[in-house]
DNA sequence: GAGTGGTCTAGACCACAAA
DNA sequence: TTGTGGTCTAGACCACTCC
């Protein structure tokens, strides 16, 4: 008897405990794990077994290993290396662009069923613009599901933009993009400082954190100034 | 000693040969590569090296694995899971509609560098228009390489469109993506059939395979008609 | 039925980095 | 120096599946 459950193979069991310990925020970022010997003693098997399990959070990026220290949670959950969307701040700042953000408005409301097929209850829905060297760079619509991040409810959004915040706070286990092109209306054009027409790039996405919806966001572009780029492997 | 290779790991070791066995097509889809047994006969080690190495091609992909069957080299390395782009054919038809395609122009061209990056001597470069439901879908340009793809010469790219080709013919190992939006000018207007000045959404893909070019293709599709979508994990 | 992969054990030695 | 992870061994039993 490995254990009571069911059918399943032991490594594969550790793989979950330790998933669900660090994917509820149990074990936060930078936290230690247990060594490899402890977890060897607290599911009465041999070493290669735990090794196999850690091994494989390690290749999936939850946590991170050294030599005599120990194995740790990894840090953020960062964004995906595969579609490289990162944090719009940090993106601008990269290209030496001086940053920008304006929060244009904040409310709560509580809603079943946002419009974008995520559940929750109470949502926290934000309008900004980000600038780039002063110029509007991205407008954005953002909801917050507050049942999964309550915290939310007291961060100053006003000084901090939500996906730079929501980035290093929410560990997030699906992303779902869709991207299309379309033309500026006249609402649109004035806050990209764009001509009416033109054509922009929005990019909506939506966030879970184990099956439960954290965010909705949509940034439309300028189309002339921005691109996305992605870069993987099969 | 575990062999004369210059401290790397054996399994690593294994996995190394493996994938160039595979990527590098002398071992094709559908093969069935040695036995574990004989893996381990072949690199003089233990079955549990030989069993992570070949676990870990699983993982990644690359093989399948068939009890009492034996392990096989998967099947193309179909278009990755996490930028659904997957063949323009194939996803028309998924839709329900009626794929149609016409090939405007074919040339080949000594180029030593595509004006995208790309290195090769010999460039076959197409020009085609996709359909879905005889209603124009995108607007192709392509660029293949056919120092890495020679069998490209004798391809007949009037009935095939290239990349449901070269899906099934050639595996890759990088692709890289940009996306922009773009006003369609009045040449592209005519071709996709739309008014000018629609906002378009331009893609651009650049395929590897083990670092060699294979193919570069820049796709423009309507903004209103076309969403491009990704589902990804961390 | 026979042979494959899936999993696991109870050791072992080594490299490396932290103390 | 010390203890961690990295790797490897030479077995073992089992489940599944193809013949």
């Amino acid at each position: 008897m490995t254990d009571h459950a069911a059918a399943k193979p032991l490594h594969q069991k550790i793989i979950t405990d330790l998933e669900g310990k660090i994917l509820s925020g149990v074990w936060p970022p930078g936290y230690r794990i247990p060594f490899e010997h402890e977890l060897t003693a607290q599911y009465r098997c041999a070493r290669m077994t735990v090794n196999k399990a850690l091994s494989a959070l390690a290749a999936a990026g939850l946590i991170t290993r050294r030599r005599r220290a120990g194995s740790f949670v990894a840090q953020p959950p960062t964004q995906s290396a595969m579609l490289h969307i990162p944090d719009l701040a940090t993106e601008i700042r990269e290209k030496g662009a001086a940053y920008g953000y304006r929060l244009i408005k904040r409310r709560i409301v509580g809603i079943e069923e946002a419009p974008h097929g995520l559940v929750g209850t109470t949502w926290l829905i934000l309008d900004a613009v980000h600038f780039a060297n002063n110029r509007p760079f991205a407008a954005e619509a953002r909801w917050i599901n507050l049942d999964a991040v309550p915290d939310a409810t007291n961060a100053d959004f006003a000084q901090t933009p939500p996906g730079s915040w929501l980035l290093a706070q929410v560990p997030w286990t699906r992303a779902a993009h869709e991207i299309r092109a379309l033309n500026a209306n006249a609402a649109l054009a004035k806050t990209l400082a764009v001509t009416k027409g033109a054509a922009c790039l929005m990019v909506e996405r939506r966030t879970w954190r184990m099956g439960d919806a954290i965010t909705y966001v949509r940034q439309i572009f300028p189309g002339d100034s921005y691109r996305l780029t992605a870069d993987f492997s099969p």
